[in-house]
DNA sequence: CATTTTTTGATATACGCCAATCATTCTGGA
DNA sequence: TCCAGAATGATTGGCGTATATCAAAAAATG
């Protein structure tokens, strides 16, 4: 029924238990030809460890690090509570989770963070991540102790971690200019776009995905240049307010960052006919601002699988074990309509698995 | 580190092993103050079994089967596929799945395929359901036998199975309301809606909130009375081409059942501008409309999380565990932009875990 | 009170793997 | 050829649970 145990590889191999379990294991000490044996044996018979009674033998315990920008931020409050809650269902399996805060957008404190990161007894850990090679020498040291490290959300310099996990921002970009495009009924319009920085990989990729849908299929769009809000909640209620006020012909608004409290505040403000309003991420605010009408879709990158494939890949990592196959993670689409219901008044909770 | 054992819970209650084994495992023979005693200990140490251990002692093999309609409806075959990959996958931690197709839509066949499997040995099943009180009697057999009952997709007589997983019709409903609503641009317009037949639950479920949104949200527009189709593609096809031929002044489709192989056919023949054009389940042809343009928006139920629950609320169920709390599954809404990926020709792979 | 029945305790084996020890056999270099 | 070092075999004691057995103790029965 269940499969070929070690005892069975080494006998169809021609050695001993021992000698098998050397292979296994990579204790040293096996000559090649043995090793070719066993590998061999293995594949014939179809060997497949049986995780459970390894993790039981060994009280194998997985010590994991989340590496989260700190701050109002409500995306990353977010991250932080389906890893909690996560780390919560785990913990029967063994898991261990700590999040380190990090103060956000800073290549210093980053790279600080990971360093401190060494000294401690880690297994793996996901990174919220920036572009830089400063990071890549703490990140080459952490390596060295045997750590796992993925990128989350947003990337690490790609040669010195094992995947990334994330959404395409510039498909992200494409699905808001969709619904835009659909919103106009093939009428003209013109939109008003609205940007953290444009030196944030991130949102220029939006921004350029966005561009490309509608210049391809709603050519009667017009898309003006983006406002720069530092993600700030406060320039994008001026920005906001002062857009409707000073040119009623627009019929669009997209925010590509983050920050959007203002931007709501500055459109539940407004009486009448508003600009069809896309915005990212779906928290708190945004959630209610749906069900409130003030604005028309979210394209939110579902942090709760993100969070869920970054424990299986951790595991999967400092298990050896082949990767499970992960496609490429697509944004969800909400309207108020779809909005995930929350037994526990908290309207971000993990909804898969 | 890793939690209290059962040898910690018998010397915590003053009691023997033994006993403590009796109780958690209702053994019989026991008396009711050493019951109690066992259970509090349990409480205060917050014992939770390990069920690694558990299974590899006792060599645990889950047996699932699922009852999944036949026929060349995509939909089912999609979810037969998610199945079968998941199947695979969780082949590792000793979980034997059987697929078993019955004739769709007959109770009578499927009162036949569940006494079937009362002889069988299984350790839970999923159904893909009816509501019919001719499903009681084999229902409550299988149950008297041991077996876990769930329904998936289409609930079962409620009291016969533990659980039903599968999304709320009328959130679909209103969903595709939203989407269609917005495509309008505040314009007024006419909505041809198809759907299988009316008697079926989803459909009109689909239906009605569909016209809830459309009533309280979109009064300019105004929404025909839905062509009965029988899910054929074919008689989906004459009703789609004759209503876009007879009547141009339609300005969106909505179709809330299957067979949508026929619609988009008859989409595709047409020259010109189309009605706005919404479908449900996210298959191999709707998936190419979508590419193609032929449609706008695809109303998807994530049978691969539908999938993934299935088989994760059955081993719990099986192992006497407390299930993990599952929120109520929400549709997803798919552009041509945010689809899938897909690494194996095979638009429909389960995407989460 | 003697006898049955119920309830408990003590103990052993197995599940598949990890980790370690010790003895033995096989190499290859001097 | 002898010997150090490498490679291998054989074996043991867990990990936490399931399951079974047998004897001993406690409770219920007449």
């Amino acid at each position: 029924m269940s499969g070929p145990t070690l005892n069975d590889v080494a006998d169809a191999a021609g050695v001993s238990y021992a000698t098998a379990d050397r292979v296994l294991n990579n204790r040293g000490n096996v000559a090649q030809k043995s090793i070719a044996k066993v590998r061999d044996a293995v594949e014939r018979l179809g060997y497949v460890r049986n995780v459970a009674a390894a993790n039981l033998s060994r009280k194998r315990v997985y010590r994991l690090a989340f590496l989260i920008p700190t701050g109002s931020n409500a995306f990353f409050n977010r991250i932080r509570g389906h890893i909690t809650s996560l780390a919560d269902h785990l913990s029967a399996e063994n898991v261990t989770v700590e999040i380190v805060d990090v103060s956000a957008f800073s290549v210093e404190a980053l790279h600080d963070s990971i360093g401190q990161l060494t000294g401690r007894d880690f297994d793996g850990v996901a990174i919220v991540g920036l572009q830089s090679d400063q990071l890549e020498q703490p990140l080459a040291d952490l390596r060295a102790r045997g750590v796992h490290i993925i990128g989350l959300v947003s990337d690490l310099p790609a040669a010195f971690r094992s995947a990334y996990i994330g959404i395409d921002n510039i498909v992200a970009g494409r699905t808001a200019a969709r619904l835009t495009g659909m919103s106009h009924a093939s009428g003209a319009g013109a939109i008003q776009t609205f940007a953290g920085a444009l030196d944030a990989g991130d949102h220029a990729e939006r921004l350029q995905g966005f561009r490309d849908v509608i210049a391809a299929d709603f050519p009667r769009l017009e898309i003006l240049d983006p406002i720069l809000t530092k993600d700030d909640p406060a320039v994008l209620y001026d920005a906001a307010r002062n857009a409707l006020h000073s040119d009623p012909t627009l019929t669009a608004f997209y925010n590509v960052g983050a920050g959007n409290k203002g931007l709501i505040n500055a459109i539940s403000e407004t009486k009448g006919t508003r600009p069809f309003c896309v915005l990212h991420e779906l928290v708190e605010h945004s959630h209610m601002a749906l069900v409130a009408g003030h604005i028309d879709v979210v394209i939110d990158q579902r942090p709760d699988v993100e969070v869920l494939r970054a424990f299986t890949l951790l595991r999967a990592l400092i298990d050896q074990r082949d990767t499970p196959p992960m496609l490429p993670l697509m944004p969800a689409i909400f309207v108020q309509d779809n909005l995930p219901a929350d037994p526990m008044n908290n309207p971000m909770k993990a909804q898969d698995t």
